[in-house]
RNA sequence: GGGCCGUUAGCUCAGCGGUAGAGCAUUCGCCUUACACGCGAAGGGUCGCAGGUUCGAAUCCUGCACGGCCCACCA
């Protein structure tokens, strides 16, 4: 290939789009079982169909995609599992919010079916658009395997493990208190809330006592923050024993006092007070109370005007409000626990509709939604005289994080996966060869981290790069063992395949016999009484003769469906209209995406690898499970990794991967997590059609430092003037998303939402580095190419390579070193660093600049001189495209094949294997024999000495065109070295004369001879010839002085801070506590430390004088 | 309220017991035929504050301030 067809600049665009196709057509990304032994295997976090990917999706790819392509080039067999996810609720909100924008309509007027269909339609629209958002940024999954977690084999998968837990007992259906989203009118759990703090007001109510005895107090004073919802109180409880427990709370109180710094200890103080006066004016209050509820005592609920009891419960805090507290069951979750414990005493009432609106229970306040009934209620009470006080107060209130309005503790029917232990444990992967027992759900996911549990394959799960910190998150949340609610009342999922029907003894009778004829592994069933209690109908007497009882049924999968359909219709089941929760099934992921409980039966798309073995092949589960590395944000550790662990545990009896690699979080400029919502989420596919998807990428890596967040400034692209605008210092316009441009004054929109606004894409001129180094990249291989010529492959020997050609083999060796071990250690930034800074520092800044000369002039091809160093070239530009590949691919793709067609065999002493892509191409093995730290040292010293003449010449502006003469003192073996390296020095720092001797006189100070202090003791370098100073060529320098002056100012303060080291070296070195003590290396460095800054302080003096 | 994390050069971040580092930005000089998305050089930090441990602390311990995250929650 000619020179002149390689462009100047590096072309990103075509170039990326070129070489994924490349890919794809030859496929190389494409993952089969084979007989390789090294397997890695990578679980995609699947993207929520509904949005877009923005910059933290585009983190996660890329380090997926980092950690495959490296495994990929190490020769594993690579399994890189793309897909989407259905997620459930979020979808589905968005498609009806959707509908009802656009069409006027709610999800009722379309119906189940019609809205199911619409949001498949969402869905392939949006996963369209995420596939190729991946592709753009370079993922190297198989899209052969693509699913999706409503595909056929992720439903199968999800019937057979509910299935499973349901026979099992670990599923169960329930009445509880549930978080309710009332907009969308559905469960939603404890991770889907987000508190957000509002103003709010704190009511202190008065419930009259029913018949007050003499001397009894006439109401008990109770306060609330949500005054509607006393209509569905049932009781007032208040402390079994205030005064101990006040007694108890002031005795720690004042051992707090006690331990208390001065600056607590006036708030400390004041509480105790504060504590006090209650133990002496409320407690004998609260214990008439005590008194009255252990009498049996009752109190009118106001408005309801019902009579609700007195009762004794410790959640009744003596220290605070009125020390009485009004009884919600319905519709509080601690007022919940209160009836949990007082079944006996106090009822439970809800008095709120699936809509948020209250029901019959509320009375004349039915069919108000939540606000109006406030009003109405605070007014009647009002009208009464039942408000005592009222305070402002910030109140914590929980919000749907899908429909942003507020969650509602609501009761009602639910269905759950039993988390904690259970008497005589579960079995794990029951009817496999993996099956082991494990205390319960939970437990097994915790032993899986702590513990000496070892998997059936001897694994552990271990958090990367900080075990403990990351553990610890899931430690905490699984020891909770909160049973998971899994049912929501949504259209869009997976629906609970479960059937009911209430059946009296005759139909029970019809139901057992059908039943008989079904094959058992189809179904299962349990059977209930009126109260909730399980029933044993195989037992005379127990099927049904006292009234209806209710049949709980699961089918196993939709064949069994289709087979009992025409069995149970007659008898009047009916399928539970609910959905799973969406992590249910992402939760079999790593194992439903492998044809999961059965892969010779798993279905997949037309054109998709088939799961099941064939000839001479492994099936994909056998072979892919269990994978090896989850790569995710901090935030999905409970909601995800956890889940995974005890589903995979449970289900195939192994982890569904040991590593979990937990990277960075992107904030914006100002520390704000990035989202779209917010209007600070940059579009990763705006950024790769600015920078480049390798610029994008490069800037990633070096992002991921460790366990730290990172802040990415964010810039708006204005859409009036084209410049770039940091967010972070914009003035905004009449909304939160829309900013004025100071330039022309106009406003403009980052969401492009607003109607009639331009809309600015949002960057970060953070990957400007990023696509410098690409041109770098390219440019330096560009210069490789015009040097290299038409270089034919032989072999080298020992005597054909020069001083530069072993230094850069030993810095080669070293970087090759280091990017791997930190590509093993889950440290991007490190191994990118390294890379670059061999390539950038060590390559092109210097052996590129030394071996120059060699490629300039054939003649010395005859001593092997150009041979040699197109041999090294070549073969460190390999290496180097090797090393850089996981992380920029596309350019460092199109790059090898350049350098295939130019320098097709490349090698030292021997031809190294062809590879025509280097995507499969094989990782760099180390160069253990070429490293050489002798040459290293003499080469730091030889960067010194030059850099000490270039810092001359620069001071004394001298133009780098002249030639100068030079001579530096020095002697030993560093003279030796000097000398060996002499051609370097004269060519790289501008000389026409070199003399290096141990007793070189610093030249006259009339010649203007400047010395300057290089590398290692003992060095001195003198430059003749050059300007006085104070005759620089500009006469001034940049601070208005002369130069002469200036440089007397510079000598004088490095003069100043030698001699304050110095004189801290002498002290510590004079201190026999130091040189008793510490270790002796230590010490003596310490003493060279000295000598060496003595040695500089007199070179520096010195020179100082000679300026005059 | 409980827990976790952070605070290092103007910015974004490394370093985590032995002389304060990188990239960007800044200043100066260069269009030196691979590269001005570049080359050469320079300046810039009492490592949030206060104590303690140690011969020695950015690094370990304690407290405080500020910022962030997670969990629980004030009826």
């Amino acid at each position: 290939m000619a020179d002149k067809e390689i462009p100047k600049t590096y072309d990103f665009g075509p170039t990326e789009e070129r070489v994924y196709r490349k890919w794809l057509d030859a496929g190389v990304l494409r993952s089969m079982p084979d007989q390789r032994s090294g397997r890695f295997v990578i679980m995609m976090p699947l993207p929520n169909v509904t949005g877009a990917l923005h910059m933290g999706h585009a983190m996660d790819n890329v380090m997926q995609d980092l950690l495959t392509r490296w495994h990929r080039m190490k020769g594993d067999n690579v399994l890189w599992q793309p897909g989407t996810d259905h997620a459930g609720i979020a979808t589905q909100a968005v498609v009806e919010k959707r509908l009802l924008e656009l069409e006027g309509k709610t999800r009722h007027d379309l119906g189940r079916e019609a809205l199911v269909r619409r949001i498949w339609e969402w869905k392939d629209q949006n996963e369209a658009r995420i596939v190729s958002q991946q592709q753009r940024m370079g993922c190297s999954c198989d899209w052969g395997r693509s699913r999706f977690t409503m595909d056929e084999v992720c439903t199968a998968a999800v019937r057979e493990c509910f299935f499973r837990l349901f026979k099992d007992g670990l599923v169960y259906r329930g009445v509880r208190l549930v978080n309710w989203d009332c907009l969308l009118q559905t469960a939603v759990s404890d991770d889907e809330i987000i508190t957000e703090v509002v103003q709010g007001h704190f009511w202190h109510l008065r419930y009259p006592v029913k018949d007050p005895k003499p001397g009894e107090p006439a109401h008990v004073v109770v306060a609330t923050t949500r005054p509607e919802t006393m209509l569905g109180d049932t009781a007032v409880a208040c402390h079994p024993d205030p005064r101990g427990c006040l007694e108890s709370l002031i005795r720690e109180t004042e051992e707090k006092t006690a331990k208390a710094s001065a600056l607590d200890r006036p708030a400390i103080e004041a509480e105790l007070e504060g504590l006090r006066a209650r133990l002496r004016t409320l407690a004998p209050h609260l214990e008439k109370l005590r008194d009255m509820a252990k009498d049996g005592r009752q109190v009118v609920l106001p408005l309801a005007e019902r009579p609700i009891p007195l009762v004794l419960d410790e959640w009744a805090k003596p220290e605070m409000g009125s020390g009485c507290v009004k009884i919600t069951p319905g519709h509080d979750p601690n007022d919940y626990a209160v009836w949990e414990r007082q079944k006996g005493l106090i009822g439970i009432v809800s008095i709120l509709r699936p809509d948020g609106t209250l029901n019959e229970n509320a009375g004349r306040y039915a069919g108000m939604d939540v606000k109006g009934a406030r009003e109405a209620v605070l007014s009647d009470l009002e009208s009464r005289s039942l408000i005592e006080a009222v305070e402002d107060r910030e109140i914590p209130i929980g919000h749907s994080d899908r429909s942003r309005t507020p969650i509602e503790p609501f009761l009602s029917k639910q269905w759950f996966v039993r988390m904690g232990d259970r008497e005589g444990g579960v079995e794990m992967a029951a009817g496999t060869t993996r099956s082991f027992k494990a205390g319960g759900l939970a437990q097994a996911a915790i032993d899986a981290v702590v513990g000496p549990w070892k998997s059936g394959s001897g694994l552990k799960l271990e958090f990367h790069p900080d075990h403990e910190r990351y553990s610890g998150i899931y430690l905490a949340w699984l020891k909770e063992k909160r049973d998971w609610c899994i049912s929501r009342q949504l259209w869009w999922g997976h629906r609970i395949p479960i059937w009911t029907a209430s059946l009296d003894a005759v139909q029970m009778g019809r139901f057992l016999e059908s039943v008989r004829s079904v094959p058992a592994e189809d179904l299962y069933f349990r059977v209930f009484d009126a109260e909730g209690k399980a029933v044993d109908v195989s037992k005379e007497g127990h099927a049904g003769e006292g009234g209806p009882l209710e049949v709980q049924l699961c089918l196993r999968s939709s064949e069994a469906e289709r087979r009992c359909s025409d069995l149970l219709r007659p008898l009047g089941f009916v399928q539970d209209p609910d959905v799973l929760d969406t992590w249910f099934s992402s939760a079999l992921w790593p194992f439903s995406t492998l044809g999961w409980p059965d892969p010779r039966a798993a279905s997949v798309n037309p054109g998709q690898t088939s799961l099941a073995a064939v000839e001479g092949v492994q099936s994909s589960l056998g072979y892919y499970y269990p994978g090896t590395c989850l790569v995710t944000g901090r935030d999905i550790i409970t909601l995800w990794v956890a889940r995974m662990i005890m589903m995979g545990l449970y289900c195939v009896g192994d982890l569904p991967f040991s590593h979990c690699f937990i990277h960075a979080n992107i904030l914006d400029g100002k520390g704000e997590r990035m989202s779209k919502s917010r209007g600070n989420g940059i579009d990763p596919v705006d950024i790769i059609e600015r920078y480049g998807a390798d610029a994008m990428r490069y800037i990633l890596c070096e992002m991921q430092t460790g366990t730290q967040d990172i802040r990415l400034p964010v810039q708006a692209v204005s859409p009036f003037t084209e410049k770039l605008l940091d967010l972070s210092k914009l003035k905004h316009g009449p909304s939160i998303f829309t900013y004025i441009c100071p330039d022309s004054g106009k406003e403009f929109d980052v969401l492009g939402t607003l109607s009639g606004l331009p809309r600015a894409t949002l960057v970060s001129d953070r990957f400007e580095v990023g696509r410098a180094f690409c041109t770098k990249l390219w440019n330096a291989s560009r210069f490789a190419f015009m040097n290299l010529g038409e270089h034919p492959f032989s072999p080298l020997e020992g005597a054909d390579l020069r001083d530069e050609d072993r230094w850069i083999l030993s810095r080669l060796a070293r970087a090759i070193e280091t990017v791997t071990e930190s590509l093993r250690q889950y440290g991007p930034s490190v191994a990118i660093g390294a890379a670059r800074e061999f390539f950038w520092s060590d390559l092109c800044d210097w052996y590129i600049e030394l071996v120059r000369p060699r490629l300039k002039d054939e003649s010395s091809a005859v001593e092997g001189g150009a041979r040699a160093a197109r041999t090294v070239l070549s073969f460190a530009l390999d290496r180097t495209l090797r090393i850089l590949h996981p992380m920029v691919p596309f350019i460092t793709e199109s790059l090898w094949e350049r350098l295939n067609s130019q320098a097709p065999v490349r090698g030292l002493e021997e031809a190294l294997p062809k590879a025509d892509f280097l995507v499969n191409a094989a990782w760099p093995e180390p160069l253990e024999r070429f490293k050489d730290p002798a040459i290293e040292a003499e080469f730091e010293r030889l960067r010194a000495v030059i850099r000490a003449i270039r810092d001359l010449r620069s001071k004394h502006l001298v133009p780098a065109k002249d030639r100068l003469k030079a001579s530096i003192r020095v002697r030993g073996e560093a003279l030796t070295s000097l000398k060996r390296l002499e051609r370097h020095i004269v060519s790289q720092a501008g000389l026409c004369e070199l003399r290096m001797d141990a007793e070189v006189s610093s030249p006259p100070a009339s010649a203007a001879a400047v010395a300057a202090w290089a590398a290692g003791p003992g060095a001195e370098v003198f430059v003749e010839g050059i300007r006085d100073l104070g005759q620089g060529p500009r006469g001034q320098g940049p601070r208005g002085q002369g130069p002469r002056s200036q440089e007397c100012e510079r000598l004088g303060k490095q003069i100043a801070q030698l001699r304050v080291k110095i004189e801290a070296s002498e002290k510590r070195l004079a201190d026999p506590k130091f040189t008793d003590r510490a270790p002796a290396s230590i010490v003596e460095t310490e003493r060279q430390r000295r000598a060496l800054a003595k040695g500089q302080l007199a070179a520096l003096e010195g020179q100082l004088k000679s300026l005059g």
